[in-house]
DNA sequence: CGCATTCACTTGTATAGACAATCGAGATCC
DNA sequence: GGATCTCGATTGTCTATACAAGTGAATGCG
């Protein structure tokens, strides 16, 4: 293929993740104006269509909008949820302004729970890797995560420190995520959720149950608990009851 | 510009319809094999980049998924959940095998509360009609339904009868879905919602707010909540706490 | 039979050019 | 000054073509 270096990235790619970049780092604020398609051409000394093409697909995204006649610009950082994003706990509190930290409970390898086992693809005792930890939004406890990790998938999840990075970050690095299944559901907490997250028994909590999967199969089954705080949902998503 | 017809309709638009009618009406079943770009070209009159950008919308959109090498096919209906489909109680009811009824516990007109208001761009006090609603799934009362809807995109709200059409679809047919908001919460259930969902106060419920907007504006502004009950979140989400 | 090779078909990336539609700014005219 | 016109810049649609890359089926060989 027209390919602009051997590394097997296409050049529409190379000239969205320079746009990107460029917006990430700050160089090209919110609103601002983005080089027009004749100016990438010059640039990447590529064909309109193919400068076209990054400009569009980062416009579907929600990372710029466009009009006919005028430009491309910037759009708000708020908007740019991409397709199957998943955001990291630790990145939702610092983008409120606030701290996070993390205390870990427990990191340990375990037999796998029968329940787990179904949704991770592996035997029933089995071991299986499990992280428990507490998530703060300054100093206050905000979602108690549970996570159950496929080590076929992630053999060395063990030897993470999780107070610096978050499960979902790591992840994220060794094991792109390209799937996910998510249940949701309202419950009263238990007395260990209760202690950790200092609720009281009658406090109602959001349950997220969230399956995730990266190329070659099932990667981790998390429980995510927060105390009774609101959701904000976006994207493209439907919602039904289950059985 | 170069156009198949004089309605201003591209012509990879018309391309996509022809295929959307195909798969609406059932003659091209799920997992068929779609025309090729080539056979695009020839059947249309068109270049193969457009024929391709075509099958490459709804690619995007998740109606067809292509393999290199291989062909066009078209998707599972589920996924089909596309751009912005929010299912209807009554559908996903009766999807289960179950059987939906509705009670219609009060439908009226109403000065706005602040709130609301301030959801659908009515000013304070502004007459705004309300409905509430018990959804059963068989004898079970499943989802307690109070909305708000805007009296200037739907002047009719008030003479429908709710217990053969939910609101849903009724405003999905005069009024069609463009956007919506999403909060979801846990909650414990009021006095209000315990008589109707027969419940007792100690069950924690999902509570989902939902403002959805038509082309004209925002039409109506719902809190579902539904008793403790699981809930599937599919399609493309991003799920982030709310200050 | 089992295996590798070849080949046709399909999708993926890219080019160079054309005309259409829209907007904004500057020039012109009254 | 204010309204109108023109023109350049920019995005939107489309063509015709080329080569790359993946798949699967047919073919040929040992």
């Amino acid at each position: 293929m027209q390919r602009s270096n051997d590394s097997g990235t296409p050049k529409f790619a190379a000239i969205k993740e320079f746009i990107l970049s460029q917006i990430e780092t700050g160089n090209w604020p919110e609103h601002s104006r983005v080089p027009s398609e004749h100016a990438l051409c010059d640039q990447f000394a590529v064909s309109r269509m193919t400068a076209r093409r990054a400009l569009q697909e980062l416009t579907e995204q929600g990372v710029l909008y466009r009009t006919q006649g005028v430009g491309s610009f910037v759009a708000s950082p708020k908007s740019q949820s991409a397709l199957l994003e998943i955001r990291n706990i630790a990145d939702e509190i610092q983008a409120r302004g606030h701290f996070h930290s993390a205390q870990l409970v427990q990191l340990t390898s375990l037999p796998c729970p029968a329940l787990v086992a179904g949704a991770l693809g592996l035997n029933r005792n089995e071991p299986v890797f499990f992280s428990l930890i507490v998530h703060y939004d300054n100093q206050t406890p905000l979602q108690l995560e549970a996570r159950y990790v496929n080590p076929k998938m992630v053999p060395l999840y063990l030897q993470q420190d999780f107070r610096y990075q978050t499960p979902h970050e790591y992840l994220s690095a060794v094991a792109p995520l390209t799937e996910a299944d998510h249940i949701i559901e309202a419950v009263l907490p238990d007395e260990f959720t209760c202690k950790h997250l200092k609720l009281t028994p009658h406090e109602p909590c959001l349950r997220l149950t969230r399956r995730t999967f990266s190329r070659g199969g099932a990667v981790s089954f998390a429980f995510l608990t927060s105390a009774g705080s609101r959701y904000r949902l976006g994207g493209h998503l439907n919602i039904s009851p289950t059985e």
